[in-house]
DNA sequence: CTGTCTTTTCGAACTGGTTCAAAAATTAGG
DNA sequence: CCTAATTTTTGAACCAGTTCGAAAAGACAG
Protein backbone atom coordinates (compact mmCIF):
# COMPACT_ATOMS: atom_id res chain seq x y z
CA UNK A 1 0.00 0.00 0.00
CA UNK A 2 2.91 2.07 1.14
CA UNK A 3 4.87 3.89 -1.98
CA UNK A 4 8.40 3.44 -1.91
CA UNK A 5 10.72 5.02 0.72
CA UNK A 6 14.24 4.45 0.29
CA UNK A 7 16.06 4.50 -3.19
CA UNK A 8 17.09 1.01 -2.58
CA UNK A 9 13.89 -0.74 -1.20
CA UNK A 10 13.30 -3.52 -3.26
CA UNK A 11 9.58 -4.86 -5.01
CA UNK A 12 7.84 -7.23 -2.99
CA UNK A 13 7.65 -10.00 -6.45
CA UNK A 14 10.10 -10.52 -9.54
CA UNK A 15 7.19 -9.40 -11.55
CA UNK A 16 6.94 -6.05 -9.41
CA UNK A 17 10.58 -5.61 -10.24
CA UNK A 18 10.82 -6.78 -13.67
CA UNK A 19 7.76 -3.57 -14.37
CA UNK A 20 9.54 -1.42 -12.34
CA UNK A 21 12.72 -2.09 -14.36
CA UNK A 22 10.42 -1.37 -17.81
CA UNK A 23 9.15 1.99 -16.53
CA UNK A 24 12.42 3.27 -15.88
CA UNK A 25 13.93 1.91 -19.25
CA UNK A 26 11.29 3.87 -21.17
CA UNK A 27 12.18 6.97 -19.60
CA UNK A 28 15.26 6.83 -19.81
CA UNK A 29 15.59 5.89 -24.00
CA UNK A 30 12.33 9.31 -23.92
CA UNK A 31 14.50 11.23 -21.53
CA UNK A 32 17.99 10.08 -24.53
CA UNK A 33 15.39 10.93 -27.28
CA UNK A 34 13.81 14.23 -26.66
CA UNK A 35 14.88 15.40 -23.17
CA UNK A 36 13.60 15.46 -20.02
CA UNK A 37 11.80 18.65 -19.78
CA UNK A 38 9.99 17.29 -23.16
CA UNK A 39 8.88 14.07 -21.79
CA UNK A 40 5.80 13.70 -19.81
CA UNK A 41 5.04 11.46 -17.77
CA UNK A 42 1.69 10.69 -19.39
CA UNK A 43 4.58 9.28 -22.51
CA UNK A 44 6.64 6.92 -20.00
CA UNK A 45 3.71 5.44 -19.02
CA UNK A 46 2.36 4.74 -21.94
CA UNK A 47 5.83 3.76 -23.26
CA UNK A 48 6.09 1.35 -20.77
CA UNK A 49 2.30 -0.08 -21.49
CA UNK A 50 1.53 0.99 -17.95
CA UNK A 51 -1.23 3.63 -16.67
CA UNK A 52 0.19 6.81 -15.22
CA UNK A 53 -0.47 6.06 -11.96
CA UNK A 54 1.25 2.81 -12.05
CA UNK A 55 4.84 4.91 -12.80
CA UNK A 56 4.18 7.02 -9.56
CA UNK A 57 3.33 3.69 -7.50
CA UNK A 58 7.45 3.07 -8.59
CA UNK A 59 8.97 6.39 -8.43
CA UNK A 60 7.69 8.92 -6.32
CA UNK A 61 8.39 11.73 -8.63
CA UNK A 62 9.43 12.58 -12.28
CA UNK A 63 12.90 13.34 -11.19
CA UNK A 64 13.19 10.06 -9.06
CA UNK A 65 13.53 8.56 -12.14
CA UNK A 66 16.51 10.34 -12.87
CA UNK A 67 18.20 9.20 -9.41
CA UNK A 68 17.33 5.39 -10.19
CA UNK A 69 18.90 5.77 -13.52
CA UNK A 70 21.72 7.19 -11.53
CA UNK A 71 21.63 4.36 -8.51
CA UNK A 72 21.83 1.68 -10.98
CA UNK A 73 24.96 2.74 -13.55
CA UNK A 74 26.41 3.67 -10.07
CA UNK A 75 25.98 0.11 -9.43
CA UNK A 76 27.04 -0.92 -12.81
CA UNK A 77 30.10 0.81 -12.80
CA UNK A 78 31.21 -0.66 -9.91
CA UNK A 79 33.94 -3.18 -11.78
CA UNK A 80 35.36 0.22 -14.01
CA UNK A 81 35.69 1.71 -10.28
CA UNK A 82 38.15 -1.18 -9.08
CA UNK A 83 39.46 -1.76 -11.93
CA UNK A 84 40.85 2.54 -11.91
CA UNK A 85 41.99 1.79 -8.36
CA UNK A 86 43.83 -1.41 -8.95
CA UNK A 87 45.84 0.30 -12.39
CA UNK A 88 48.51 2.20 -10.36
CA UNK A 89 49.39 2.87 -6.78
CA UNK A 90 49.49 6.88 -7.72
CA UNK A 91 46.49 8.61 -6.36
CA UNK A 92 46.31 11.15 -9.06
CA UNK A 93 46.39 8.47 -11.69
CA UNK A 94 43.51 6.36 -9.43
CA UNK A 95 40.92 9.45 -8.94
CA UNK A 96 41.31 10.85 -12.61
CA UNK A 97 40.56 6.65 -13.28
CA UNK A 98 37.30 7.09 -10.60
CA UNK A 99 36.12 10.21 -12.44
CA UNK A 100 37.09 9.36 -15.93
CA UNK A 101 34.79 6.51 -15.00
CA UNK A 102 31.90 8.23 -13.80
CA UNK A 103 31.60 10.46 -16.67
CA UNK A 104 31.73 7.45 -19.16
CA UNK A 105 28.68 5.63 -17.24
CA UNK A 106 26.50 8.83 -17.64
CA UNK A 107 28.03 10.54 -21.18
CA UNK A 108 24.62 9.18 -23.10
CA UNK A 109 22.27 10.99 -20.09
CA UNK A 110 24.62 14.09 -19.37
CA UNK A 111 21.84 16.63 -19.62
CA UNK A 112 19.57 14.49 -17.59
CA UNK A 113 21.36 14.86 -14.44
CA UNK A 114 20.77 18.91 -14.38
CA UNK A 115 17.03 17.44 -13.11
CA UNK A 116 19.05 15.88 -10.36
CA UNK A 117 20.62 19.23 -9.85
CA UNK A 118 17.74 21.29 -9.92
CA UNK A 119 16.16 19.31 -7.04
CA UNK A 120 19.55 18.85 -5.19
CA UNK A 121 20.40 22.18 -4.60
CA UNK A 122 17.98 21.99 -1.84
CA UNK A 123 18.98 19.98 0.53
CA UNK A 124 15.60 19.99 2.11
CA UNK A 125 14.79 17.80 -0.92
CA UNK A 126 14.53 14.55 -0.75
CA UNK A 127 17.25 14.07 -3.51
CA UNK A 128 19.78 16.40 -2.53
CA UNK A 129 23.03 14.69 -2.41
CA UNK A 130 23.71 16.11 0.79
CA UNK A 131 20.36 14.18 2.18
CA UNK A 132 19.78 11.39 4.11
CA UNK A 133 17.65 9.40 1.53
CA UNK A 134 20.44 8.82 -0.81
CA UNK A 135 22.92 8.43 1.95
CA UNK A 136 23.73 4.81 0.66
CA UNK A 137 24.81 5.69 -2.59
CA UNK A 138 27.13 8.89 -1.18
CA UNK A 139 28.81 6.47 1.43
CA UNK A 140 29.01 4.48 -1.83
CA UNK A 141 30.92 6.87 -3.43
CA UNK A 142 32.88 7.81 -0.55
CA UNK A 143 33.93 4.40 0.18
CA UNK A 144 35.39 4.27 -2.85
CA UNK A 145 37.82 7.22 -2.71
CA UNK A 146 39.03 5.62 0.31
CA UNK A 147 40.07 2.90 -1.03
CA UNK A 148 41.60 4.71 -3.47
CA UNK A 149 43.82 6.72 -1.20
CA UNK A 150 44.89 2.88 0.96
CA UNK A 151 47.86 1.94 -0.20
CA UNK A 152 48.44 5.00 -2.74
CA UNK A 153 51.15 6.86 -2.81
CA UNK A 154 49.92 9.83 -0.78
CA UNK A 155 50.31 9.17 3.07
CA UNK A 156 48.01 11.92 4.76
CA UNK A 157 48.87 13.31 8.95
CA UNK A 158 46.32 11.10 11.16
CA UNK A 159 44.06 14.03 11.77
CA UNK A 160 43.55 15.12 8.32
CA UNK A 161 43.20 11.61 6.92
CA UNK A 162 39.47 10.78 8.32
CA UNK A 163 38.05 13.78 6.32
CA UNK A 164 40.01 13.16 3.08
CA UNK A 165 37.66 10.40 1.15
CA UNK A 166 34.62 12.83 1.65
CA UNK A 167 37.02 15.87 0.65
CA UNK A 168 37.43 13.92 -2.02
CA UNK A 169 33.66 13.42 -2.76
CA UNK A 170 32.96 16.81 -2.78
CA UNK A 171 35.71 17.69 -5.41
CA UNK A 172 34.17 14.68 -7.10
CA UNK A 173 30.69 16.53 -6.88
CA UNK A 174 32.04 19.72 -8.35
CA UNK A 175 33.68 17.88 -11.20
CA UNK A 176 30.21 16.40 -12.34
CA UNK A 177 28.69 19.86 -11.98
CA UNK A 178 30.89 21.16 -13.74
CA UNK A 179 30.76 18.27 -16.13
CA UNK A 180 27.30 17.90 -16.83
CA UNK A 181 27.06 21.82 -17.44
CA UNK A 182 29.87 21.62 -19.62
CA UNK A 183 28.68 22.56 -23.32
CA UNK A 184 32.15 22.81 -25.09
CA UNK A 185 33.33 20.09 -27.96
CA UNK A 186 33.89 16.49 -26.24
CA UNK A 187 33.65 18.79 -22.85
CA UNK A 188 37.00 19.51 -23.10
CA UNK A 189 36.95 22.36 -20.55
CA UNK A 190 35.54 19.78 -18.17
CA UNK A 191 39.23 17.68 -19.33
CA UNK A 192 41.34 20.75 -18.78
CA UNK A 193 39.93 21.80 -15.18
CA UNK A 194 40.45 18.07 -14.44
CA UNK A 195 43.93 18.05 -15.49
CA UNK A 196 44.76 22.01 -13.59
CA UNK A 197 43.43 20.78 -10.32
CA UNK A 198 43.57 17.22 -9.85
CA UNK A 199 47.45 18.38 -9.50
CA UNK A 200 47.05 20.89 -7.28
CA UNK A 201 44.77 18.92 -4.92
CA UNK A 202 47.15 15.35 -4.92
CA UNK A 203 50.24 17.91 -4.41
CA UNK A 204 48.32 19.39 -1.55
CA UNK A 205 47.19 16.38 0.16
CA UNK A 206 51.17 15.21 -0.29
CA UNK A 207 52.18 18.44 0.83
CA UNK A 208 49.86 18.39 3.99
CA UNK A 209 52.26 15.92 6.21
CA UNK A 210 55.02 18.14 5.72
CA UNK A 211 56.04 19.66 9.20
CA UNK A 212 55.72 23.33 8.56
CA UNK A 213 52.27 22.50 7.01
CA UNK A 214 50.85 22.30 10.64
CA UNK A 215 49.63 25.85 10.85
CA UNK A 216 47.40 25.51 7.36
CA UNK A 217 46.61 22.35 8.17
CA UNK A 218 44.91 23.29 11.33
CA UNK A 219 42.90 26.32 9.56
CA UNK A 220 41.85 23.70 7.40
CA UNK A 221 40.41 21.70 9.60
CA UNK A 222 38.84 24.46 11.66
CA UNK A 223 36.91 25.12 7.89
CA UNK A 224 36.00 21.58 8.14
CA UNK A 225 34.95 21.70 11.65
CA UNK A 226 32.90 24.60 10.28
CA UNK A 227 31.06 22.53 7.80
CA UNK A 228 30.40 19.98 10.32
CA UNK B 1 2.96 43.63 -27.33
CA UNK B 2 6.28 42.08 -26.02
CA UNK B 3 6.91 40.66 -22.64
CA UNK B 4 10.08 42.16 -20.59
CA UNK B 5 13.00 41.05 -22.54
CA UNK B 6 16.27 42.03 -19.68
CA UNK B 7 15.64 42.20 -15.87
CA UNK B 8 16.54 45.86 -15.81
CA UNK B 9 13.95 46.94 -18.35
CA UNK B 10 12.04 49.79 -17.75
CA UNK B 11 8.37 49.79 -18.30
CA UNK B 12 6.92 52.55 -20.62
CA UNK B 13 4.71 54.43 -18.33
CA UNK B 14 5.04 55.84 -14.44
CA UNK B 15 1.58 53.91 -14.34
CA UNK B 16 2.92 50.84 -15.73
CA UNK B 17 5.83 51.17 -13.30
CA UNK B 18 3.75 51.53 -10.11
CA UNK B 19 1.59 48.57 -11.33
CA UNK B 20 4.55 46.10 -11.20
CA UNK B 21 5.60 47.24 -7.82
CA UNK B 22 2.26 46.70 -6.93
CA UNK B 23 2.94 42.99 -7.80
CA UNK B 24 6.42 42.62 -6.75
CA UNK B 25 5.54 43.87 -3.52
CA UNK B 26 2.21 41.57 -2.79
CA UNK B 27 4.67 38.27 -4.06
CA UNK B 28 6.81 39.11 -1.24
CA UNK B 29 4.23 39.68 1.74
CA UNK B 30 2.66 36.33 0.38
CA UNK B 31 6.34 34.79 0.38
CA UNK B 32 6.87 35.77 3.65
CA UNK B 33 4.38 34.69 5.21
CA UNK B 34 3.32 31.54 3.46
CA UNK B 35 6.86 30.83 2.01
CA UNK B 36 7.77 30.35 -1.71
CA UNK B 37 6.00 27.22 -2.79
CA UNK B 38 2.66 28.04 -0.84
CA UNK B 39 1.71 30.75 -2.98
CA UNK B 40 0.18 30.67 -6.21
CA UNK B 41 0.63 33.32 -8.92
CA UNK B 42 -3.19 33.91 -8.57
CA UNK B 43 -3.01 34.82 -5.12
CA UNK B 44 -0.30 36.57 -6.03
CA UNK B 45 -2.29 38.69 -8.41
CA UNK B 46 -5.75 38.55 -6.51
CA UNK B 47 -3.41 40.37 -3.67
CA UNK B 48 -2.13 43.10 -5.85
CA UNK B 49 -5.57 43.60 -7.42
CA UNK B 50 -4.77 42.28 -11.02
CA UNK B 51 -5.59 39.50 -13.29
CA UNK B 52 -2.95 36.27 -13.06
CA UNK B 53 -2.29 37.18 -16.60
CA UNK B 54 -0.94 40.43 -15.95
CA UNK B 55 1.32 38.96 -13.60
CA UNK B 56 2.94 37.33 -16.58
CA UNK B 57 3.08 40.47 -18.44
CA UNK B 58 5.58 42.37 -16.03
CA UNK B 59 7.37 38.77 -15.01
CA UNK B 60 8.07 35.78 -17.09
CA UNK B 61 7.82 33.44 -14.25
CA UNK B 62 7.34 32.58 -10.63
CA UNK B 63 11.04 32.61 -9.92
CA UNK B 64 11.38 36.12 -11.76
CA UNK B 65 10.00 37.61 -9.31
CA UNK B 66 12.48 36.36 -6.60
CA UNK B 67 15.05 37.54 -9.10
CA UNK B 68 13.34 40.84 -9.04
CA UNK B 69 13.76 40.97 -5.63
CA UNK B 70 17.08 40.34 -5.70
CA UNK B 71 17.91 42.83 -7.85
CA UNK B 72 16.17 45.79 -5.98
CA UNK B 73 17.71 44.85 -2.65
CA UNK B 74 20.54 44.77 -4.40
CA UNK B 75 20.08 48.65 -5.87
CA UNK B 76 18.92 49.29 -1.96
CA UNK B 77 21.89 48.11 -0.56
CA UNK B 78 24.92 49.99 -2.54
CA UNK B 79 25.07 52.53 0.70
CA UNK B 80 25.46 49.72 2.69
CA UNK B 81 28.41 48.59 0.02
CA UNK B 82 30.35 51.90 0.04
CA UNK B 83 30.02 52.09 3.85
CA UNK B 84 31.57 48.33 4.44
CA UNK B 85 34.43 49.31 1.79
CA UNK B 86 34.97 52.88 3.33
CA UNK B 87 34.74 51.48 6.48
CA UNK B 88 38.78 50.19 6.39
CA UNK B 89 41.50 49.60 4.10
CA UNK B 90 41.98 45.93 5.52
CA UNK B 91 40.60 43.57 2.97
CA UNK B 92 39.44 41.21 5.30
CA UNK B 93 37.26 43.82 6.95
CA UNK B 94 35.81 45.00 3.84
CA UNK B 95 34.82 41.57 2.41
CA UNK B 96 33.28 40.33 5.70
CA UNK B 97 31.30 43.52 5.19
CA UNK B 98 30.51 43.36 2.31
CA UNK B 99 29.25 39.86 2.91
CA UNK B 100 27.26 41.09 6.12
CA UNK B 101 25.54 43.70 4.44
CA UNK B 102 24.43 40.60 1.84
CA UNK B 103 23.09 38.50 4.47
CA UNK B 104 21.20 41.67 6.32
CA UNK B 105 19.41 42.59 3.16
CA UNK B 106 18.00 39.18 2.74
CA UNK B 107 17.80 37.79 6.05
CA UNK B 108 14.04 38.38 5.75
CA UNK B 109 13.66 35.79 2.71
CA UNK B 110 16.54 33.56 3.12
CA UNK B 111 13.87 30.83 2.14
CA UNK B 112 13.16 32.04 -0.23
CA UNK B 113 16.19 32.53 -2.52
CA UNK B 114 16.47 28.54 -2.78
CA UNK B 115 14.00 29.43 -5.60
CA UNK B 116 15.89 31.16 -7.32
CA UNK B 117 18.98 28.61 -6.86
CA UNK B 118 17.05 25.77 -8.28
CA UNK B 119 16.69 27.57 -11.54
CA UNK B 120 19.99 28.85 -11.21
CA UNK B 121 22.01 25.45 -11.84
CA UNK B 122 21.05 25.53 -14.66
CA UNK B 123 23.60 27.26 -16.68
CA UNK B 124 21.07 27.47 -20.12
CA UNK B 125 18.30 28.67 -17.47
CA UNK B 126 17.57 32.54 -18.17
CA UNK B 127 18.15 32.85 -14.16
CA UNK B 128 21.15 31.24 -13.79
CA UNK B 129 23.84 33.86 -12.05
CA UNK B 130 26.26 32.86 -15.15
CA UNK B 131 24.10 33.88 -18.00
CA UNK B 132 24.23 36.38 -19.55
CA UNK B 133 20.67 38.32 -18.47
CA UNK B 134 21.83 38.10 -15.48
CA UNK B 135 24.80 39.96 -16.49
CA UNK B 136 24.23 43.07 -15.26
CA UNK B 137 23.90 42.38 -11.69
CA UNK B 138 26.73 39.75 -11.80
CA UNK B 139 29.20 42.63 -12.95
CA UNK B 140 28.16 45.04 -10.31
CA UNK B 141 28.55 43.06 -7.96
CA UNK B 142 31.97 42.10 -9.43
CA UNK B 143 32.53 45.59 -9.26
CA UNK B 144 32.40 45.90 -5.20
CA UNK B 145 34.56 43.51 -5.00
CA UNK B 146 37.16 45.35 -7.38
CA UNK B 147 36.71 48.64 -5.16
CA UNK B 148 37.21 46.61 -1.99
CA UNK B 149 40.65 45.72 -3.10
CA UNK B 150 41.75 48.99 -4.55
CA UNK B 151 43.39 50.90 -2.14
CA UNK B 152 43.44 48.09 0.56
CA UNK B 153 46.08 46.50 2.49
CA UNK B 154 46.63 43.81 -0.44
CA UNK B 155 48.89 43.97 -3.27
CA UNK B 156 48.20 41.83 -6.00
CA UNK B 157 50.22 40.67 -8.90
CA UNK B 158 49.50 41.75 -12.08
CA UNK B 159 49.13 38.63 -13.74
CA UNK B 160 46.52 37.50 -10.99
CA UNK B 161 45.06 41.02 -10.54
CA UNK B 162 42.45 40.87 -13.10
CA UNK B 163 40.84 37.70 -11.97
CA UNK B 164 40.92 38.79 -8.28
CA UNK B 165 37.38 39.95 -8.32
CA UNK B 166 35.53 37.43 -10.35
CA UNK B 167 37.03 34.80 -7.84
CA UNK B 168 35.49 36.74 -4.24
CA UNK B 169 32.32 36.53 -6.17
CA UNK B 170 32.33 33.36 -6.29
CA UNK B 171 33.81 32.79 -3.04
CA UNK B 172 30.93 35.35 -2.07
CA UNK B 173 27.91 33.09 -4.55
CA UNK B 174 29.73 29.60 -2.14
CA UNK B 175 28.45 31.69 1.00
CA UNK B 176 25.37 32.90 -0.16
CA UNK B 177 24.21 28.85 -1.12
CA UNK B 178 25.74 27.91 2.22
CA UNK B 179 23.80 30.79 4.41
CA UNK B 180 20.71 29.98 2.36
CA UNK B 181 20.82 26.37 3.12
CA UNK B 182 21.75 26.80 6.31
CA UNK B 183 19.37 25.69 9.29
CA UNK B 184 21.53 26.64 12.53
CA UNK B 185 20.19 28.80 15.12
CA UNK B 186 21.28 32.38 13.72
CA UNK B 187 23.56 30.73 10.70
CA UNK B 188 25.82 30.38 13.27
CA UNK B 189 27.40 27.43 11.05
CA UNK B 190 27.98 30.17 8.03
CA UNK B 191 29.29 32.54 10.54
CA UNK B 192 32.22 29.98 11.44
CA UNK B 193 32.61 29.22 7.83
CA UNK B 194 33.32 32.89 7.00
CA UNK B 195 35.34 33.10 9.86
CA UNK B 196 37.37 29.94 9.25
CA UNK B 197 38.14 30.66 5.32
CA UNK B 198 37.99 34.73 4.92
CA UNK B 199 41.01 34.26 6.73
CA UNK B 200 42.72 31.90 4.70
CA UNK B 201 41.35 33.67 1.39
CA UNK B 202 43.15 36.99 2.78
CA UNK B 203 46.40 35.28 3.56
CA UNK B 204 46.42 32.93 0.25
CA UNK B 205 45.60 36.50 -1.74
CA UNK B 206 48.84 38.53 0.48
CA UNK B 207 51.16 35.25 -0.24
CA UNK B 208 50.54 35.59 -3.99
CA UNK B 209 53.02 38.16 -4.09
CA UNK B 210 55.50 36.07 -2.84
CA UNK B 211 58.35 34.97 -5.15
CA UNK B 212 58.77 31.54 -4.38
CA UNK B 213 54.88 31.13 -4.96
CA UNK B 214 55.15 31.66 -8.88
CA UNK B 215 54.99 28.34 -9.49
CA UNK B 216 51.70 27.78 -7.46
CA UNK B 217 50.15 31.02 -8.70
CA UNK B 218 51.13 29.66 -12.43
CA UNK B 219 49.04 26.52 -11.47
CA UNK B 220 46.30 28.63 -10.18
CA UNK B 221 46.15 30.99 -13.23
CA UNK B 222 46.21 27.64 -15.17
CA UNK B 223 42.65 26.78 -13.86
CA UNK B 224 40.95 30.01 -14.17
CA UNK B 225 41.78 29.49 -17.97
CA UNK B 226 40.32 26.12 -17.71
CA UNK B 227 37.09 27.93 -16.44
CA UNK B 228 37.37 30.78 -18.85
C1' DC C 1 -12.12 64.67 -32.27
C1' DT C 2 -11.21 60.35 -34.95
C1' DG C 3 -8.96 56.48 -36.43
C1' DT C 4 -4.78 53.79 -35.71
C1' DC C 5 -1.22 51.72 -33.31
C1' DT C 6 0.71 50.22 -28.89
C1' DT C 7 0.43 49.01 -24.22
C1' DT C 8 -1.97 46.86 -20.69
C1' DT C 9 -5.55 43.92 -18.71
C1' DC C 10 -8.36 40.12 -18.55
C1' DG C 11 -9.71 35.38 -17.47
C1' DA C 12 -10.62 31.14 -19.71
C1' DA C 13 -8.07 27.38 -21.41
C1' DC C 14 -3.98 24.51 -21.66
C1' DT C 15 -0.48 21.56 -19.81
C1' DG C 16 1.80 18.31 -17.26
C1' DG C 17 3.15 16.65 -12.56
C1' DT C 18 0.79 14.47 -8.99
C1' DT C 19 -3.00 12.40 -6.13
C1' DC C 20 -6.59 9.32 -5.09
C1' DA C 21 -10.41 6.16 -4.62
C1' DA C 22 -11.83 2.30 -6.57
C1' DA C 23 -10.97 -2.04 -9.11
C1' DA C 24 -8.08 -5.96 -10.43
C1' DA C 25 -4.56 -9.20 -9.45
C1' DT C 26 -1.88 -11.65 -6.27
C1' DT C 27 -0.70 -13.84 -1.96
C1' DA C 28 -1.51 -16.26 2.34
C1' DG C 29 -4.09 -18.60 5.87
C1' DG C 30 -7.32 -22.14 7.01
C1' DC D 1 -10.31 -24.20 -3.01
C1' DC D 2 -12.25 -20.06 -0.51
C1' DT D 3 -11.75 -15.90 1.75
C1' DA D 4 -9.35 -12.02 3.55
C1' DA D 5 -5.50 -9.15 3.34
C1' DT D 6 -2.05 -7.08 0.48
C1' DT D 7 -0.04 -5.47 -3.60
C1' DT D 8 -0.55 -3.54 -7.99
C1' DT D 9 -3.08 -1.09 -11.61
C1' DT D 10 -6.12 2.16 -13.32
C1' DG D 11 -7.59 6.62 -15.18
C1' DA D 12 -10.17 10.46 -13.91
C1' DA D 13 -9.54 14.51 -11.22
C1' DC D 14 -6.78 18.04 -9.03
C1' DC D 15 -3.73 21.80 -9.01
C1' DA D 16 -0.81 25.47 -10.17
C1' DG D 17 2.30 27.52 -13.63
C1' DT D 18 1.80 29.36 -17.96
C1' DT D 19 -0.22 30.75 -22.50
C1' DC D 20 -3.26 33.07 -25.49
C1' DG D 21 -6.68 35.66 -28.04
C1' DA D 22 -9.58 39.15 -27.38
C1' DA D 23 -10.88 43.43 -25.29
C1' DA D 24 -9.96 47.80 -22.82
C1' DA D 25 -7.12 51.80 -22.10
C1' DG D 26 -3.67 55.02 -23.67
C1' DA D 27 -0.82 57.49 -26.87
C1' DC D 28 -0.47 59.96 -30.97
C1' DA D 29 -0.90 61.73 -35.77
C1' DG D 30 -3.69 64.34 -38.69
Amino acid sequence: MLAPVTISERRQTAKADETRNRILDAALGLFRERGFGETTMRDVATAAGVATGAAYYYFRSKEELVLAFYVRTDQEAAEDFAAAIASSKELKKRISGLIEAKFAQFAEHRALLTALLKAGVDPRDRLSPFGSETAEVREETIAWYARALEGSDVKLPRDLAPHVPRLLWMYHMGLIYFWITDESPRQQRTQRLVDATLDLVVQLLKASSLPFMGPLRKKALRVLQAIE
